[in-house]
DNA sequence: CTATTTCAAGACCGATCGGTTCATATATTG
DNA sequence: CAATATATGAACCGATCGGTCTTGAAATAG
């Protein structure tokens, strides 16, 4: 039950750009440059705003960068939430996260990166509150992937001997090595080759 | 047959600093901060040379960064180098190879990352000389792990189905990966367990 | 000794950094 | 209409960027 606030329209020009699409904006921009790599000038020619704008908007660059990120480990969260729904087949779950890394590793999506390996990087030993988010998603991921993997063990589709939780740490090593590779060589083929004989290794 | 040339000893104050050394100090501070994170006094500070000097000995930045790249490169080649010695058995040799990245991503050290990938991260994609450096290393890194396997593999130490160049991709990825986990995530024995738990899927 | 070379220290350069301020134009409501 | 709110764009700020240059001390060889 919502009570009836009287919220009276304010008078004068109403906000004239969307904020969340600047933040989307400026992630491109930091994912593909850095965070020390990206100027004001870069900022205010994604997201298409003046200085002033961007400044009342956000604060400064670094609380900018914070969204930023923020959003880009929402995607990954949302992502792994669709993935590794409980009601799916947790083996087939697991085959499409990991084929949409390979697509994200491949080509030019590969020779950009990934935000959040980059941010690790460049700024997680330094900035605390960079840390923690990267941190935080690390726990995340582990915690989806091994509990995908226990559930494909109760159903006795794992190999022989595999244990949920490393097995779980070791892809999460494997993904994000694999977007460093890809900075360099992003063969389609050979990754998804790669993801396959891995985890050949691991399901039965 | 070498000419006997008459090098006449120049006259005037002898180089007083050592280059190499220079070099190194310059890599550590690349390796803390970054390309872009580190700045001309930092660079200094370290080496304890004077600007001048410093311009003198190595042209600009983006030069000795090169070198220190290439010093940080050097190094790693030489621990393969040693590891996987073909007089030594491959398998032991892998196990120290490995033993050696937990040492290197645990605690301090491993929040200190590592010079190669948050430079593939940071500058690969851009800068068309780091980007060969980094994907030589890689392609080196590739095929000496490779070929360690391909001999244990012929000695019947590899658990079956193991073919040896993707079991190297696999490997290079997953310890790529521990190094941008270790970021964030520098516990010792998770690491060494983890990297257990792997070798345990591809040794017999 | 002198001539020569190398070094450190720091002044200096233009450019750019992240960030603030302000005048102006525009769009909305009462 | 007047009042209000928001956006722009440019001017502006001090600090720092990477890089050059000069000066003078120190150390060597002839």
């Amino acid at each position: 039950m919502r009570h009836e606030s009287p919220v009276h329209s304010p008078r004068g020009r109403p906000r004239g750009f969307d904020i969340e699409a600047a933040v989307e904006r400026a992630m491109d921009v930091f994912w593909s440059r850095g965070y020390h790599g990206t100027a004001l000038p870069d900022l205010l020619r994604a997201t298409k705003l003046s200085r002033g704008s961007l400044y009342a908007a956000f604060g400064d660059k670094h609380s900018l960068f914070l969204r930023a990120l923020d959003r880009y480990i929402a995607d990954a969260l949302a992502r792994m939430e669709f993935e590794f729904d409980p009601r799916k087949d947790p083996i087939d779950g697991l085959k499409a996260y990991l084929a949409g890394y390979v697509e994200r590793t491949s080509g030019g999506n590969g020779r950009r990166g990934c935000l959040l390996v980059a941010t690790a990087m460049e700024l997680a030993g330094q900035d605390a509150e960079v840390g923690r988010r990267v941190a935080g998603y690390f726990k995340a991921m582990e915690g989806r992937v091994a509990n995908a993997l226990s559930r494909a063990k109760a159903a006795g589709q794992l190999a022989d001997g595999v244990e949920p939780s490393s097995a779980a740490r070791i892809l999460i090593c494997f993904l994000w090595g694999l977007r460093v590779v890809a900075k360099t060589a992003p063969t389609r083929n050979t990754s998804q080759a790669t993801v396959d004989a891995l985890l050949d290794r691991f399901i039965r």
